[in-house]
DNA sequence: TAAAATAAAATCGTACACAATATTTGAACA
DNA sequence: TGTTCAAATATTGTGTACGATTTTATTTTA
């Protein structure tokens, strides 16, 4: 029972309340773009959510901190993380380094292992670009890059990358200019392609300029501050 | 006042603890090899000899914990880490793709500010070894590495070394064979030499097999566990 | 004596109380 | 109306108490 705490819900009955399972909730509340940057996340309401102490809560959110998708304000608590843009230069650099790095190694294997899951993959990309819901089809091709990773036998740089890919998704909230384009969505397939057939070169290439693509469409044309993203918003709605 | 506390000290003043310190201390112990591998962190123990409460304490057990220098176990507390084999190669292939890059990296700036830190901790090194302090002389040894990180203007991927580093030094407090030999100290005035002279791809090179040679002194043949190497300890006692 | 069962001590896991700090409210005043 | 200051409220920071679990010590039993 460890990490875990017992208590009466709604429904009635007894349940246990894991705190990863509660880390992966607002991790992936995060990475899924459903908790804004800058979000004030308080240790009474997250509390109250989730029905556990603030004493668990806080290592939750600690914890989240060391990913940097939280940020950690003595005296006013945690918020979601806003990178700023040598952060989100730096993120996209790291990550041309270590993932090109990824994809070709995982060329260098072309398992049957990684075939599956690559493909796997991506079927399930096509099922939600077929299904005309873009906010799935974003997700999953965010997602796209850890299978990968994930795939490429060596956990501690999928590590890195997972932490990378969160920032990265914070990054194209705060800076995203313009949705990506039909040709850059098929870069996954092709870069899959590249892997299987074990061209590890190219592999790596394409990557890095897919990466530069992604970062490409971003924005950093300071508008100051939230504040004035604020003013817009409130001046569409 | 945040992250500290006042208590009142032998030398009868107050003096206010920061978190931050008490992480600093125990993660350079560690790196220093001045708490063995598989120590166990007893939190009461800490939080006499720091002065702090456990909520603060298990805190730092945690953040270390996050950089894979500890280890927490349920209902058993934090333990200096001891990385298994398979640990140990990932570490320094991860080690590998980042300072490679790095190394590259920092030969391209080349800048007076990357002379002048690479220049001064040459002469660290050089001070302890001319003192035949040899515990030292490592210890500088690997901080040669964190210095050339930090100077190739990439703190993420800077971070991320350091945590390679940390967990580096723990696998050698467990799995080091043999000391390493003059030449392969001479290799960071080499490596310098090289950044310096703007020879990316040559101080790349440099740097892999650099990295190779400090992990091929390496004893992998598992001895079972720790139990043997205790066994042993007492014999020789 | 050795193994098993039991009791005692040590240690961790978590909630909570209270202190410290920050934010909001609202009254007083120009 | 707008500004300043103070009280009230909200929120975080940290020590501590108590229950749960593990480890060690002791006793029992074959």
């Amino acid at each position: 029972m460890n990490k875990t705490s017992t208590l009466a819900t709604a429904s009635g009955g007894a349940e246990t309340v894991d705190s990863d399972q509660i880390y992966n909730r607002i991790f992936d509340a995060i990475v899924d773009h459903n908790l804004a940057p800058g979000t004030h996340l308080k240790e009474d309401e997250l509390c109250d959510i989730f029905g556990i102490g603030r004493t668990r809560m806080r290592a939750v959110l600690s914890r989240l901190a060391g990913d940097h998708v939280v940020t950690l304000v003595a005296n006013r608590g945690a918020f979601v993380a806003q990178p700023s843009v040598e952060e989100a230069r730096e993120v996209f650099r790291a990550r041309r380094v270590i993932e090109c790095h990824l994809a070709a190694r995982a060329a260098e294997t072309a398992s049957d292992t990684i075939r599956e899951a690559m493909h796997a993959h991506l079927q399930h990309e096509n099922i939600a670009r077929a299904a005309g819901d873009v906010v799935q089809v974003i997700k999953r091709c965010g997602k796209y890059h850890q299978v990968l990773a994930d795939q490429a036998d060596s956990p501690i740089m999928a590590h890195f990358v997972r932490e990378l890919i969160a920032r990265s998704s914070l990054i194209i909230a705060v800076y995203e200019a313009k949705n990506p384009d039909e040709a850059e969505l098929e870069e996954h397939t092709r870069l899959t392609e590249l892997i299987l057939e074990g061209k590890g070169g190219e592999a790596s290439t394409l990557m890095d300029s897919h990466l530069r693509g992604i970062e490409s469409r971003l924005d950093f044309s300071s508008k100051e501050d939230s504040k004035l993203d604020l003013r817009a918003s409130l001046l569409d709605g």
